[in-house]
DNA sequence: GGCAATAACGATAATTATTACTGTTATTCG
DNA sequence: CGAATAACAGTAATAATTATCGTTATTGCC
């Protein structure tokens, strides 16, 4: 139980997440978070967004590219990704999100399903032809 | 169009694949392919992983965990990841897959979803307590 | 306020997964 | 067989991330 102490990088990553819905990489809120403190380390950057992680007030998303992404909202929700600029959006849930992992949870007897996460691939609206 | 040429590898890649259900990763698969080849080349595996992929011979699985991983099955299904050891199950496609993805795709209005694939997280079995 | 304890920092080295390069080998096809 | 070249083994390079380490900043107590 270490006990946690404030600092003022940690609060400048939470607050230059907030409201972002770019779903930035470590290495892209490191490029904002300078403009603020200049000489902040990456490696501040990177044990800050996986603590908050950690503490639940943001979220980090594995696989959807390359790199790491993260996102301040941490209510349920799917993402989508364009296959053509690798934007990252919002997905609202659907209806059937309930009965999909209902139906998977009793379908599956090799384990037990304590959550799920969908990824939707597409073209975005800004690269889909005219 | 540069011409596919065989190669003893590639087949031994491909032949070792086939019939495993445990979504083994490129270094797995090296080291299966050095008791065959003992001096096949880590770079060689990697290739021709990608390049069956590419040809949609497998299924490259990005984002299950830090590795990518490797899937003999081409028919569409969900992956399940055990949280405690890391193992990866195949899942049978559920009734509602279909509505899920039907529902997304009208209430989308960012762009046009061409596909999606779920994940499903929890305790495997051998993970779960008694 | 001053001060000890230590969480967090900045800087940098190390690690891991993957891709790129390079000279050599193997397959193909005339 | 022999030229053309895809694919190879071996190795170097890259990218994202994590670990180390000496220094700085926050906290709680006197």
């Amino acid at each position: 139980m270490t006990a946690l102490k404030h600092s003022r990088q940690r609060d400048l990553i939470r607050d230059l997440l907030e409201g972002r819905t770019d779903h930035p990489t470590a290495d892209m809120v490191f490029e904002s978070a300078k403009q603020v403190y200049p000489n902040i380390s990456l490696g501040t950057v990177y044990r800050n967004l996986s603590l908050l992680a950690e503490l639940g007030e943001i979220r980090k998303l594995s696989g959807l590219g390359d790199a790491d992404r993260f996102d301040p909202r941490t209510d349920w929700h799917c993402h989508f990704v364009c296959t053509c600029c690798g934007k990252i959006l919002d997905m609202e849930p659907a209806e059937a999100s309930g009965r999909f992992l209902a139906e998977a949870s009793e379908s599956f007897s090799m384990g037990e399903i304590r959550s799920y996460e969908a990824t939707f691939h597409g073209l975005c609206r800004d690269c889909l032809p005219v």
